[in-house]
DNA sequence: AAACGTTTTGCAACCGGTTGCAATCAGCGA
DNA sequence: TCGCTGATTGCAACCGGTTGCAAAACGTTT
């Protein structure tokens, strides 16, 4: 059934080389021989099987796209720039999910029985010992979303976290907040501490009170609203918030809504992601964009680049933030 | 650097196939050699390569996951869901993303090229021929969220969405509402017109006036938005409305409730998916839920035993759909 | 101890391509 | 027409496993 190499050899009454040679770039073939290939090719309807090829030239053109948060809606564009990018490079992604996934090593035997030539590891919730793990396992990994830190031990591409903080801080200030708080996703995120961070250094030279922090329960709108709710009822909340994440806002939005509060009347609220709900104008969410596209551009072009040179130094790529103004923070004064 | 079933075998004192012996199921080792080979596997950390073996089994382990619609919210828990049930079994999902995509015979190309065992296409958007294509090529394939038809050219597992258009009708009658209409997609998707004709047919019987149908230019809350807008500009809107999708029935809601208009009060609307979003109480969307989990189960089954058995006919199951009772739909009276 | 039926084992061919190497071919100048 | 050079071609080995087959090893039975 499966029509080979060999078949179309025969067909076109040339050696099984010249077909192979035909199809790959750059190889020595005359015109005429490789007329006769692509015509029997064509007939046959042959299609080279990539694993074969890969056995030969240990390459097979999967890059692992390694996933644990299948609950942030920003993952949507996330996934579908990923698959588009990679398939435009002529590479295929194979899809780890990761959810509840602990043991590193049984991931970095997944991704070597299908040798894949690369990893991407799309999550900023996974800890950096996965992306280490794989690093350590000989595969070229890039850590998208991931975290920056000073001396990263696999390439990291995301966004500069204290520098969100800051700019938060920078935004609320400049709208005339004063007793601003600081919402964040789980304590031991990472990228919240880091948000937290910069926020707090942004505010530092600002006329504002002591800042508040809390801490939902997880990156999601029942955790973000039960926090906002608990906020509420220990007394009047802070002028306005700065929410670690998108979802999160909104979680709290509505429980300030239902609480009676006005926003951004009495309680402003600045999130961090811009995913797509959050421009829907029942939300009209004020957030802090993330450069998706940029991001997850930069990370193909790294995995690549690192598949070419496995020796590349392990480097960090930043993406700056803005601030997309919606209907939750009131306008500059 | 990559270990071979050679190292190990030098290693162990015994023969390749001794080796790849002890690696496959049910094949006849002493426990003596298996406990040789097995140490030496584990201290050399050796990981059989799926390629090699694929390649002379002929079973890549690989599902080809075929999507093309990344704007469903409902699909980052149909990702979910795919990926765990597939790795479950052994199986990794290859993915392959179809967004705009309009020739058949390409993705048929990319898909031999990776050998995989099966397809699963999973859309409600993409066009059956997507999955003929697959099948006359000789792939086994599901179409998850597909369409059903009295004699499918694929498997077609989903939901009855005529039913689900009756359980609508019965749904808004029961609550009360009697001039109610129909809010469907682009009026081409397929899955729109059994929605609608199962609605139509679901009021025969009730003491309804005529009923209004109108179309949103796609599945996306602008759209829904867009068309209620329209709709409201028009003259009074109905009593009720059946949106054919959740994104579009929150756009719609967002129109109605700007305008004016308390929903469940003046409107009623119930829309279909359930998609996490619409438990949001912010939102509060009533809805009708379409067992996902259950599906993409079934899909999964279904395939398996389709690659077990290639000349298995053409079947579509179809599972119930639900209510999920929320804020917008005033109570049964 | 011989004869027998079962397991276990290794050999070698094969899966579908790739590629180094040497043989062949075509084109050109003399 | 011959010799030379560079491009094209086919052979055969290899990538890392799998598997049919026959030989070897084992355990029984008499």
């Amino acid at each position: 059934m499966p029509v080979t190499l060999k078949d179309v050899a025969q067909r076109a009454g040339v050696s099984r080389s010249a077909v192979s040679r035909t199809f790959t770039e750059g190889a020595s073939v005359s015109p005429k021989t490789r007329a006769k290939v692509e015509r029997a090719a064509a007939d046959l309807g042959y299609a080279p099987s990539a694993l074969a090829s890969a056995l030969s030239t240990g390459r097979t053109k999967l890059i692992g796209l390694v996933v644990s948060n299948f609950h942030n809606p920003l993952f949507l564009e996330v996934f579908d720039r990923f698959t588009t990018g990679l398939q435009a490079r002529g590479l295929r992604p194979l899809l780890v999910n990761l959810t509840g996934e602990t043991d590193p090593e049984a991931s970095v035997r997944m991704l070597r029985q299908y040798s894949v030539d690369g990893v991407i590891v799309a999550s900023s919730t996974l800890p950096p010992s996965f992306a280490g793990a794989f690093r350590k396992a000989g595969l070229p990994v890039v850590h998208s979303f991931g975290r920056w830190t000073a001396a990263p031990e696999t390439h990291v591409v995301g966004i500069d976290n204290r520098e969100c903080g800051r700019l938060a801080a920078r935004t609320l200030i400049e709208r005339g907040y004063r007793r601003v708080a600081f919402l964040g996703g789980p304590e031991a995120a990472t990228s919240t501490e880091d948000r937290l961070a910069g926020f707090l250094d942004g505010l530092t030279d600002a006329p504002v009170p002591g800042v508040m922090t809390s801490f939902a329960q997880g990156y999601t709108f029942e955790a973000g609203r039960a926090e906002m709710q608990r906020l509420i009822a220990a007394g009047p909340p802070a002028d306005a918030y700065f929410c670690g994440d998108d979802v999160l806002s909104i979680g709290a939005l509505s429980a300030l809504r239902e609480a009676g509060f006005s926003v951004p009347g009495d309680v402003g609220l600045i999130g961090l992601n811009d995913m797509q709900i959050a421009g829907w104008q029942n939300i009209d969410l004020t957030t802090i964009r993330q450069p998706v596209n940029a991001i997850i551009d930069a990370s193909i072009e790294l995995a690549l680049a690192t598949i070419e040179d496995p020796d590349r130094l392990p480097e960090a790529r930043l993406f700056a933030c803005h601030i997309v103004e919606r209907g939750t923070l009131r306008p500059i004064s």
